[in-house]
DNA sequence: TTTT
DNA sequence: TTTT
């Protein structure tokens, strides 16, 4: 059934790229969303945090190109992950499966230590990856979703 | 910033209609979206359970011509809702607030009890509504989340 | 860059399938798309009549599964597509590219010669189909836009 | 009936900024979207030309601050407008009903007379604006398409 | 040229 | 007719 999703938002935080056990690559990232409209409570933009994750090739050209405070505009599905907390109870994250994901600014030409990004949708320059020492961002589950996974034998969710 | 989903789904159960302290109409409801790939460990399809949030006219609407099992098309923006289990946990909800409610399916002629929704679009009917006993389904938090708004004074939320 | 648009709407006629000189299907229809508002000057809404394209297994299913007066949601991109007209002149047309096209209504059971569609997306029941005599609407160009394509040597335009 | 497009892509030229015979803003403006894939034949990646229109705060936002070859991410409608070319033959455009435009790439520091756009979906700084001298682009029609247009009596098509 |  |  048809479920299309396009956002606005600046990464809260670099891309968290890893790997399932047969090496399909996954990054994961969380996207700062305002909202167009002011809170009528409290006067100011409220924003959404929403909870990216992209596979293969966009997971590959996220985590080369897109760093914190980036502004990216994500296409994608909606989808609602089941984990379960440390108490052992039931959850589900809401999560948008990104299927392209484009530039939605400009590099910062003064930025310090700073790559040409490709062309739009582009690929080709072998730019040096930020390669973060921890963690992106705190995953719903304590562990690592992906950690379990293999894609080679029809074990991946996608 | 840019932030439109558009789903199709069939009610999880009949929309249930609230209204705030000062009287807006708000329907809330499930939708199952089935997506359109097979799980590859499973081998079938799986659903997300997506919930649906509706405010004054477009509430009205969903709450009088839809019901459980009646498939739907909901354009809207995608939001994340702050709320605090039993336990006092804080927890996060996706939301979807719908801005435009479509049918995705024919009325059932056969339907026991039926009625003829209107045009597409349409709100002339005053059609009988079904009036669920029970909560439509279950909410995040334990208790009503719109029983402490009011919309007059600058509280609400949208 | 990013390019999607998602419609719902009425086949105008029977979709017309084609085939390209190396055999890919394709498969083109028109829908009629009525405005959510009124026209202020006229008190009626209008109606978009938008051209759509689908190609390959879309192609086959549209042309399987839907018929004039048949609800359709669709989602695709949107491009212009050039041409010349009988006069000469270059003209440039706007067409839906569709990537999946859903039902939008139900199967009407009193239908004559009536058959099953599939479930939502499905393939399965090898349906009859309605083999249009003639060419199901005009095309912007006079003669067949498709004629002169081959596609397995690189001269496919999608 | 559902009627939704999202696209980014770079301002051909500046927007043109016209207002109805009551005063109502109009801005035109036209978009050259890529395509995310290389056509087979030219091995190149085409671009389709999508024309714009903006009414009211929107039209204004749009003509302040946008400019030639700005990128802009816009979320509307797609209609089609009857017009009469100047032999008296009946044609139909494709036009996009713009409800938000959202930057898609960052100010150019070193933009000659360059002024600071506002924050996102911001309309705060009373940003000089550039007067074309010219129309920005021929429309499809010889004359002002909204030349005739009145708004205040139940006049405009939108 | 669709539909209710 | 845009842009990198």
């Amino acid at each position: 059934m048809l479920n299309r999703i396009i956002l606005m938002g600046r990464l809260a935080r670099d891309p968290e790229l890893r790997h399932t056990q047969s090496g399909t690559p996954v990054a994961s990232f969380r996207l700062a969303v305002d909202r167009d409209f002011k809170d009528k409570t409290t006067g100011e933009k409220a924003t959404d945090w929403i909870d990216v994750v992209a596979w293969r090739s966009t997971a590959e050209f996220v985590s080369r190109y897109f760093t914190k405070g980036r502004m990216a505009v994500v296409e994608g599905r909606l989808q609602m992950r089941d984990w379960t907390d440390r108490d052992g109870n039931k959850r589900v994250a809401a999560e948008v499966v990104a299927e392209n994901v484009y530039f939605g600014d400009s590099k910062r030409d003064a930025e310090a230590g700073g790559y040409a990004p490709p062309p739009y949708g582009g690929y080709a320059a072998p730019a040096p990856q930020a390669a973060p020492a921890a963690p992106a961002y705190s995953v719903p589950s304590g562990g690592d979703q992906f950690a379990d996974l293999s894609d080679d034998d029809g074990e991946l969710p996608f």
